[in-house]
DNA sequence: CTATGTTGTTGAAACTTTTCAATTTCAGTG
DNA sequence: CACTGAAATTGAAAAGTTTCAACAACATAG
């Protein structure tokens, strides 16, 4: 049986000040002598008062919590992010609900009803689906919330947006690729992360078509993005023998990596392998992998910080801005062609 | 300029009804007509309607949300745990929060004041450092929260506790690399998780003295849990030779694995490989990796029930209970002696 | 036609905190 | 010593919801 907890006007009597003084040692401290302050809080401390959030959000009419929706908090990327988010919170003095959706639209909605339930005064968001982004976000703006997008292209400006640039980052390996002296390039990318993927096919044409050397691409669609997915579809490339694989994704082609390996196919001797993500065990790997890394710390921290100064700005003069960070190349043995393992 | 949001009172005015009835209708629908039912509904719908939850749980005194507090939420094992709790949550018309102490005490400590400012009605919580559990959980249980500790081996019975049997792990791990003719065995494992590591070492040795076989144990320690640390302990194994290596991880045993490979010395042919965890990753390795798979997500998930049944209990009869689950030997190619590579 | 019970609806009170206008205190000045 | 102005303190009001005792409406039974 939970016993009453003491409230404010328990450590006022205790104290022997009036209720709205404890109130101000605690929402104001400079307002109030150091002789009160000291009787408050050793009241407070022995009372074990804890300040109820919601009478207080109740009165004053703002939270000071924002949330962060992510598809997966499983995948690292979006682990990352949250790291970015909360650091930049906390040194903000704000509190962060996290909320995952596990890939589930119908999840994500209802956090983001109890998000406005809440009161927040903002939301991070990545939806799950990138087509339904609008779907999404409408009534928290409707609301009078404010939403900033990560990782999420879009033309409607109707809100803040931080995101990495894929065709940067298709274009990076593509270029790397080439200069390694590949020609004949199979993509491997996904029907999820159509955008994602999308963008980093986009990217890996431009590169072909602005380089010297004349090269095709072939591209291989698959249905999930797991290593698995790409062991399968690694017995297909042994077969078409491309110069150089480029996967959407990391997880994918270390699953490549694996088929190549088992079928005494030499990396990246006798084909070069570049993922993307740069996950923890991208260096790790039989054959480090080379990858493309995302700025995901980066893109929470940045995200947030644009949340709180639209939170924070009372004028009403704000702008919507739209970030674009850009991904970096990291190369490791998997296609440097003149380097033996380490 | 966020503007002022309706609340029921302007819902009421709108179906012509009195407050009493729009709250009836959000929470004690049976007890009104569907005519009402209706207007009321439509009112909502109409005015974009959200219930305020602050003045809610105010005036109501509960809170139909728990806190989930893990060490690090990019570590999978957490990751499935959370899933478990969230969809027990979800069952039970709970929501959950979810903090994650990124392996910091101090976090841990802001996040656990939140959940008590926030009145949650239960805390689940594995504590950062599993030393402190006492000091951790006792503010939360003087402030009457309910707290369930999740695998965390504690003799203090003031709370219900759910875990995994790492001793049985150990055992079941030892057993099976005996049972496969291993006779000198080494183990790798960690200062940190210090409980756990010692549990599996335990296990290890208990096997090792109950089977025909007379074996010896290496015991190596190392400083992190990454496999990067694996793949240096990998090169200090490459002279000792052991018949099997036992880490207490699979990000250890990966980075094992990657040495060993690169110097010529075959899996399981040479030495057996055996990790912990059973990450997505180990079935994928470049040799399939034999490893201890946990119950996460059941572990979230019964956590979960047993901190809603005692939440939920009136009668103040509650007893504590402590639950261990069963880990259980996944077997891949890295420990049978007479398969060959897949 | 009155008494009884059932079902649906009402509106005021309560939950705990913050805020603000009003009041008290106090040091400094004429 | 009285007055001034600033600083500290006070206590009532307000925030949006749920609950509960009271009331109204209506059907059924006697």
């Amino acid at each position: 049986m939970r016993q009453k907890q003491p409230g404010v006007k328990d450590v006022a009597k205790l104290a022997q000040v009036s209720l709205g003084t404890v109130s101000h040692v605690l929402n104001h401290p400079e307002r109030v002598t150091a002789g009160t302050r000291d009787k408050v809080l050793a009241a407070i401390d022995e009372l074990r008062f804890t300040r109820n959030n919601a009478a207080s959000q109740l009165r004053a009419g703002r939270r000071t919590a924002v949330g962060l929706v992510v598809p997966d908090i499983a995948n690292p990327f979006f682990s990352e992010v949250a790291r970015g988010v909360e650091d930049e919170a906390d040194a903000q003095g704000y509190t962060v609900l996290l909320c995952n959706a596990a890939e589930s639209e119908e999840r994500q909605q209802r956090h983001l009803q109890f998000l406005l339930e809440e009161r927040v005064s903002g939301v991070l968001l990545t939806p799950v689906d990138n087509k339904n982004t609008r779907r999404a976000t409408e009534p928290l703006l409707n609301a009078g919330q404010h939403v900033v997008l990560i990782d999420q292209i879009s033309r409607y400006t109707e809100s803040c947006l931080v995101a990495v640039d894929d065709v940067l980052g298709g274009e990076l390996a593509g270029v790397h690729l080439l200069d390694q002296g590949a020609s004949s390039l199979a993509f491997v990318g996904g029907r999820e992360w159509i955008r994602q993927s999308r963008d980093r096919l986009a990217g890996l044409r431009e590169a072909v078509s602005h380089h010297k050397t004349k090269a095709t691409i072939d591209v291989i669609e698959v249905e999930s993005m797991g290593s698995s997915c790409g062991y399968k579809v690694g017995g297909d490339l042994l077969t078409t023998r491309p110069d150089a694989v480029f996967c959407a994704n990391d997880l994918l082609a270390l699953g490549v990596m694996r088929r190549f390996l088992e079928n005494k196919v030499r990396i990246p001797t006798d084909v070069m392998l570049i993922g993307y993500d740069d996950i923890d065990f991208a260096g790790n790997a039989v054959v480090p992998l080379t990858s493309i890394r995302q700025p995901a710390y980066q893109l929470g921290k940045t995200s947030a910080s644009l949340l709180f100064a639209e939170a924070n700005n009372e004028l009403g003069d704000h702008v919507h801005q739209q970030i674009l960070f850009r991904p970096e190349l990291v190369i490791r043995a998997s296609t440097l062609s003149y380097a033996g393992m380490s």
